[in-house]
DNA sequence: AGGTAGACTCGGCAGC
DNA sequence: CTGCGCCGAGTCTACA
């Protein structure tokens, strides 16, 4: 479930049942999930158990979950998750079959959900799990969505504040664009600059704000980039109120639902289909090694800022 | 084919 | 003008 909606319909998921909990069991199915965690298989097993699990945070497509140790009183470290293309967090009961592509299992016990199991499953593992030390925030604010603490793991400090964040510094955010030559889909995608936004949403953003992929970041006006921001808030939010956008079966809740935005799609894969707006054909063309939907009539590049 | 990180190249640029 | 290093930008690859 990979971009900031799908991520966050699993993190408000996993937030009632895991906050307050205790790792009662750890049980690493594939080493390969834990390719970002820094220390051992057995490391990993033996840090999280016995864990209290103090909140469960995302910014943009990060996951993570600040946790205090077995006798600790203090979260220093957090469980980081990205689901990568096809990676899914699945709430079970305890004792629960075998998922599915399952990596990794937490065996958890809630104080008033009882006994539960979190399933990490992912068939082409590009997603991990991993344990990392919490560093504190470089503006001071809460580390992202969910958060309390103005902290973030190691491996989320250089991932950018994403759109729906308040405390998203669109002063720098504007600056940056105004700077950068390449395309402005490019940068969308960039994760330093602003995160969460990944094809989909980049290619339906573009649509709405009715600006052409390929238009230099730089040559995009004060009111061009409003209209963006804008988009780009109203895509997400749309998409987020809908369960996200589920292709196939990866693409699923906690529960193992999928949402149902890709029937709100107006670019992303309309390839020849007719503009919602003009009723000219959808265009594909290929882009950084994958590829961009968009009208070619209604989203022209502006000749000047 | 919805993602990220790392290795690599290329060009521009500042300084010597 | 050459060599060097750094930086940003872009491309490719890896991971199934």
């Amino acid at each position: 479930m990979p971009e900031l909606p799908e991520v966050e319909v699993v993190r408000s998921g996993l937030a009632p049942a895991l906050v307050d909990a205790t790792v009662s069991a750890v049980t690493v199915h594939d080493a390969r999930a834990l390719t970002r965690h820094p220390g051992s298989v057995d490391d990993f097993e033996q840090s999280l158990r016995g864990a209290h699990v103090v909140a469960v945070c995302r910014r943009g497509k990060f996951l993570w979950m600040p946790f205090t140790p077995a006798g600790g009183s203090n979260a220093a470290r957090a469980v980081v998750a990205h689901l990568g293309m096809s990676g899914q967090m699945l709430l079970r009961f305890s004792g629960a079959p075998v998922e599915r592509h399952e990596r990794i299992r937490l065996d958890i016990d809630h104080p008033h959900h009882g006994a539960l199991a979190v399933v990490f499953a992912d068939q082409r593992t590009f997603g991990s799990l991993a344990l990392d030390p919490l560093l504190p925030t470089t503006d001071a604010a809460p580390g992202g969505f969910g958060a309390d603490e103005a902290t973030v793991p190691a491996q989320v400090a250089h991932i950018a504040r994403d759109p729906l964040d308040p405390a998203l510094d669109e002063t720098r955010l504007r600056r940056l664009w105004a700077r950068k030559r390449s395309a402005i889909k490019r940068v969308l995608l960039d994760q330093t600059v602003i995160s969460g936004i990944g094809n989909i949403y980049a290619d339906e953003a573009l649509w709405g704000a009715r600006i052409h992929p390929e238009t230099p970041a730089d040559a995009l006006s004060a009111r061009h980039v409003t209209r963006l921001l804008a988009e780009i808030r109203a895509v997400l939010d749309k998409a987020l109120a809908e369960g996200g956008t589920s292709f196939d079966a990866q693409y699923v809740n906690v529960n193992g639902q999928a949402g149902y935005f890709a029937h709100s799609l107006h670019a992303y894969g309309r390839t020849g289909a007719p503009c919602h707006r003009c009723g000219r054909p959808i265009a594909r063309v290929s882009f950084m090694n994958r590829s961009s939907h968009f009208c070619p009539s209604c989203q022209r590049m502006p000749r000047t800022r």
